[in-house]
DNA sequence: AAAACGGGGGC
DNA sequence: GCCCCAGTTTT
């Protein structure tokens, strides 16, 4: 995609939705970084079924170590991938505790290091929290991205990066905390993997591959 | 590069 | 019943 037509995309997406926010439930730092790794293989609303009572219960890093793995577990059972999800949740709150002084650090490289948190959470994370011009590439925005165009890639990195690059001086930077939003929701909504809505999608007209995907 | 983790929702 | 889900870690 050209640079006007990427920000005729982008325009068009926040005339749908003006300031799309995060969809999980969270309180602090703490409990957003908890929720997006809960958040991995699964959806925002079956995060966000069990989150709340777990963050009533522990919404810090010495909250949720007191509470122990086998207790987070009854709480996130049903959002699968538990038992891993539990083991890094304590783990990533002891680094806390151990490592970062029970603050979340803000270094890109820093938050990887912590157990269950991945380039695209760290990502996720920073753009959400904070605002940074960075953008988290799951399974929706890759396979939007190569589909429309906007920035092709082999693997999620070479995405990230291309559209980086793409987006650089094509959208607002007050914008650029909904872009990543904005992507994953017309990813799932209209973009989808199988029977992509396209008779309904917004900015059929910019896709190269509009109504054969 | 591929496998493992995993319950819930969509079709 | 089968496939996918705001992925990460281990083999």
């Amino acid at each position: 995609m050209k640079k006007d037509e990427i920000r005729a995309f982008f325009a068009r997406l926040k005339e749908i939705n003006p300031e799309p926010k995060c969809e999980l439930v969270y309180t602090s730092d703490y409990t957003l970084l908890v929720a997006i790794v809960l958040s991995a293989q699964t959806t925002d609303k079956n995060v966000n079924r069990a989150t709340p009572a777990l963050f009533a219960v522990a919404d810090t890093p010495e909250k949720m170590v007191a509470l122990g793995e086998e207790k987070i577990k009854t709480h996130i059972r049903s959002i699968g991938l538990f038992n891993t999800k539990a083991k890094n949740i304590v783990a990533l709150s002891r680094d806390l505790i151990n490592r970062f002084g029970g603050k979340i650090p803000t270094d890109f490289d820093a938050l990887q290091t912590l157990a269950g948190v991945g380039r695209k959470t760290a990502n996720v994370f920073l753009n959400t929290f904070y605002g940074q011009p960075t953008i988290g590439v799951d399974t929706h925005v890759f396979r939007l991205c190569n589909r429309l165009g906007l920035a092709k890639g082999k693997t999620p990195v070479e995405v990230e990066e291309n559209l980086k690059k793409a987006l650089k001086n094509a959208v607002p930077d007050e914008d650029w905390k909904y872009v990543g939003h904005w992507l994953v929701l017309h990813g799932r909504y209209y973009c989808t993997a199988k029977k992509p809505r396209c008779a309904d999608c917004p900015v059929a007209g910019l896709c190269p591959v509009a109504g054969k995907a």
